[in-house]
DNA sequence: CAACTACTTGCAAAACTTTTGCGTTTGCAT
DNA sequence: ATGCAAACGCAAAAGTTTTGCAAGTAGTTG
């Protein structure tokens, strides 16, 4: 939770990107966040520097690089997440109020092994996804 | 895999929904299905059964109703599938083409039981989504 | 089985979200 | 300092999903 912030510019040098303005920002938008966050809520924060096509272009080349996740909770849009300096994580989301927690519990890697193994198709498993849905406390009205 | 299709009169009926040729074709086309159907792919299916609006707004009521489940397959728009009548499973997603495999391996309930008694803020776990990403045999190039 | 009512539908239009094209700007390697 | 490919911004298009409303219909009731 509490990593120090990566420097970004060695990030983004790593992907073959270049260091821009816009690109840093967003990174850092996407660092602070406590929760996925959909493209409109990255462009409050970004507070207009950068422009929506933009945006989406850069989301677009850090997901493809896998520096940053597309995750589906199940909201009717897209969310992103950073990667790079964050502990791998999934998510438990409140069907009531949409709140999100980050939860360290992974998929086994055993579990994982067994789905490729009895696969008759698939060659190899690069990644994964898994979220929880429930109730928080607050929602929990009966 | 192979159960016998349910008799969705009833299915509508326990829902609390009206049998009506829009609904009824819709879940016989979900039904069908091999893997889990984007809206368009389904209007085809449906050959001008149903307008459009009627389809989201039926795909909505049974993805509440729990008679259907909205995927993502991060192929950039939901995909919907039948839950009634089918065995509970997930997916494994090929980067490359796009197929998709149903696959019977679930998440273990003593994980989902741990999640839910080390989250400090929720108090339930209603349903769970996992998917993993890969490669087919015929798309991995190298 | 005719009447009634609430649920469904279709059509038009709006609201979003995401993508494409293109001329201009800018990082960064030489 | 210079040049070029990468990135950007703006406009506009393409898709996807939602909303409003009038017309149609399933299913209940008498």
């Amino acid at each position: 939770m509490s990593m120090n912030m990566p420097d970004f510019r060695v990030t983004l040098h790593t992907i073959g990107s270049r260091i821009t303005p816009a690109r840093m920002s967003l990174l850092k938008v996407l660092w602070g966040a406590s929760m996925p966050l959909t493209v409109s809520e990255i462009q409050n924060k970004l507070q207009g520097v950068s422009d929506t096509v933009t945006l989406y272009r850069s989301l677009e080349l850090f997901v493809k690089s896998g520096i940053v996740r597309k995750v589906d909770l199940q909201h009717g849009h897209a969310h992103y997440e950073l990667v790079v300096g964050k502990k791998h994580h999934h998510h438990l989301v409140c069907q009531g109020c949409g709140t999100v927690e980050d939860i360290t519990t992974c998929v086994p890697t055993s579990l994982e092994k067994g789905v490729l193994k009895k696969s008759k198709s698939f060659r190899s498993i690069i990644s994964h996804s898994m979220e929880f849905f429930g109730m928080c406390r607050r929602c929990q009205t009966v």
